[in-house]
RNA sequence: GGAGCGGUAGUUCAGUUGGUUAGAACGCCGGCCUGUCACGUCGGAGGUCGCGGGUUCAAGUCCCGUCCGCUCCGCCA
């Protein structure tokens, strides 16, 4: 496909006759400059002279009198051609069209009586315009640039240069510029220093998959994008510079999801000399300063915090959203050795009390049913406690008098409530019942849209067994220092050892995490040998670290933001696209450029790359 | 790798049981209009129903395949 192909098709009226005419008008700049952005002025303005500049967004042509809604980043002022004041002007403008670029100068006066506009900042005022300069014309736009229409988001990602002249687009991206000048004063104050890593780095075996890129001065070989520049700001730590942030760019090859792209934005932190404390302090009081510099809003000072065992017994997810209650409850001792085999047996029996779900119909029940097998369940077991106290429910006659008291009691049932019910595997429960929570707090409207709930979630085990490769992995990465008096549990019970570790949460998002490191070989060492990584591979892969840690590294420890989903949450958007300037797709595609795409064979042949032949 | 939703005019959408010339609103083009603010008004143009195949007298509609976008599972230390 040609650049020329890509060009979508327009009314035959449009461009041709119309822009083609109107482009014999423009002018060049010639000296003038603006005096205001869009969104200044107002009546205590009037009478001085202004020059705008900026987009035409709406037009009001009366024939006689001449509205311009103009439009820059900043706002809309709305500009007059009067025969009045400027016949010349006032003429020349019926050629206006939406989108137009134009400079104007001219004079502010206060709107006449009754003609204000309150849904506007500039609303007061208006500018008439004197003389006026066509900058530039505009094809007819493949969708309207206006807040009120969101068109199909391929269409806006192919002209993604028109999407981000949205007000509601543009907004996002002054609230990420606020908030990482609000990160970088508050990082500069507390004495950090702003690195740069290398983007071409070593590909490392562990986690993510690595984006490659091929070495053409070593043929056979590959660099890999960093997933995160985790080893380099240890690196830094070891090189005595003691307090290392950096702003950047990290890359992971998995499939994209609404707040998961390939390429995303870190808030990267290192500090020496730290210990947990030390490190939540920094974290939370930075985050605390972009909500009340950049939102207005007070956070809680200090954020709650939890223990990543409570987390997953009361909400069965290690992010919880604590902006609503509905708390789960473990109720696996009370149906132990039960008739009903399918709690009997489970590994985990764990139930969901909602207050007020006693009105859920068969169908929503249905519904929610089908929702919890998303995550593995079999089924959605329930039971209705009705206005005269007796229970409806599908399984409640398989259990004993006992066992039924000792649910409604470590339930704490009440009429009216209905609660669901999972049992098996404990991560399949968890998983289950914590989503069903969340969709019912959705459902139900128990969410509060405008809060900001954060909390740290502490005590995470460091290791997780892996079923598929067989082995204990790092739950956080390799480099994660357990808690003090743990190092000995790695050999002994590697699931029992905790490590220093903690994640900020908000809303359910996990947008920090971070850690104390190991700063000392051996302990690095038993790390690694936890994880069934040998000496030698040790070496060949981390040789570098472990070398580093033999020349008296400090005690540090460090934490990294998702800056995406950060200002996502911020801007109340529900995907992280609306904050990237120019995402990619779920296929990890870039509509507007058509990246990635095929290269030369002459490109292949100099990096020693042969590619498979597609047909099959 | 898997599940679900969507794709009809430039845009947002409607389109009944398969049946006349595929509609609406906005936008676009032309005319009129001096207080509009998503201006109003009169007129006009505009369609590869994502793409390919099939069933049928007849397909936007039913079937098969495929492409693209979105949401999710797996995956994401």
């Amino acid at each position: 496909m040609d650049a020329q192909s890509t060009i979508p098709p327009v009314t035959p009226q449009e461009t041709a006759d119309v822009q083609a005419e109107h482009q014999k008008f423009l002018e060049p700049l010639a000296g003038w400059r603006r005096s205001h952005t869009c969104a200044a002025l107002r009546a205590a303005d009037s009478g001085g002279e202004v020059c705008l500049m900026g987009w035409a967004q709406y037009r009001r042509d009366h024939g006689g009198l001449i509205f311009i809604d103009l439009r820059d980043r900043e706002g809309l002022t709305q500009v007059v051609f009067s025969p009045e004041h400027a016949p010349e002007a006032h003429s020349r403008a019926h050629i206006l069209r939406t989108e137009y670029v134009l400079a104007i100068k001219g004079f502010v006066r206060p709107r006449p009586e009754g003609m204000a506009n309150p849904n506007l900042p500039t609303g007061e005022i208006e500018v008439v315009v004197t003389e006026w300069k066509l900058l530039n014309t505009s094809r007819t736009t493949p969708f309207p640039i206006e807040d009120r229409t969101d068109a199909a988001e391929n269409l806006r990602l192919k002209h993604r240069y028109l999407d981000l002249r949205r007000p509601k687009l543009a907004r996002n991206f002054i609230l990420r510029h606020k908030a990482a000048q609000s990160v970088r004063r508050y990082l500069d104050e507390s004495g950090f220093l702003e690195i740069e890593t290398p983007v071409l780095t070593k590909s490392t075996p562990e986690g993510a998959r690595d984006f490659l890129v091929p070495s053409r001065l070593n043929q056979g070989q590959f660099y890999a994008l960093p997933q995160s520049p985790q080893l380099f700001k240890q690196l830094l730590m070891v090189s005595g510079m003691e307090r290392y942030y950096q702003i950047v760019r990290c890359f992971r090859d998995e499939d994209l999801r609404a707040d998961r792209q390939p390429e995303f934005t870190q808030i990267d932190c290192e500090m020496s000399f730290a210990d947990r404390e030390t490190v939540m302090a920094m974290a939370e009081g930075m985050v605390r300063r972009v909500f009340a510099e950049c939102l207005d809003m007070r956070l809680p000072d200090p954020f709650p915090r939890m223990t990543w065992a409570e987390a997953m017994d009361k909400y069965g997810l290690d992010k919880p959203d604590t902006r609503f209650g509905l708390l789960l409850t473990d109720v696996t001792p009370v149906v132990r050795g039960s008739e009903f085999k399918v709690f009997a047996a489970a590994e985990l029996v764990k139930g969901l009390r909602v207050p007020g779900g006693g009105e859920l119909s068969r169908k929503e029940i249905d519904d929610l049913t089908e929702f919890v097998k998303i995550y593995g369940a079999q089924g959605l077991a329930w039971i209705k406690v009705k206005e005269d106290g007796s229970w409806q429910s599908p399984f409640a006659k398989f259990l004993s008098e006992a066992e039924r008291a000792g649910l409604a009691e470590a339930l704490g049932m009440e009429k009216g409530d209905i609660v669901f019910f999972q049992a098996g595997p404990a991560d399949m429960v968890n998983t289950a019942l914590g989503q069903l929570r969340l969709q019912l707090g959705e459902r139900m409207g128990l969410i509060d849209e405008a809060a900001f709930h954060p909390l740290w979630i502490t005590d995470f085990p460091l290791l997780e067994w892996d079923p598929e490769e067989k082995r204990w992995v790092a739950r956080h990465h390799p480099f994660t220092a357990p808690q003090d008096g743990h190092v000995e549990k790695l050999a002994a019970d590697p699931g029992g050892a905790l490590a220093q570790a903690y994640d900020m949460v908000l809303n359910g998002y996990e947008i920090g995490g971070g850690s104390i490191r190991i700063h000392t070989r051996p302990a690095q060492q038993a790390m690694f040998t936890a994880l069934g990584i040998d000496a030698e591979e040790a070496e060949a892969k981390f040789g570098f670290l472990l070398q580093a840690l033999e020349f008296g590294a400090p005690p540090h420890g460090g934490i990294a933001f998702g800056l995406d989903r950060l200002i996502m949450l911020m801007a109340g958007a529900k995907s992280i696209r609306e904050v990237i300037a120019f995402p990619k797709t779920q296929k990890a595609t870039c509509l507007m450029t058509e990246a990635p795409n095929s290269v030369s064979s002459r490109q292949l042949r100099e990096l020693g790359i042969r590619v498979r032949e597609k047909a099959e």
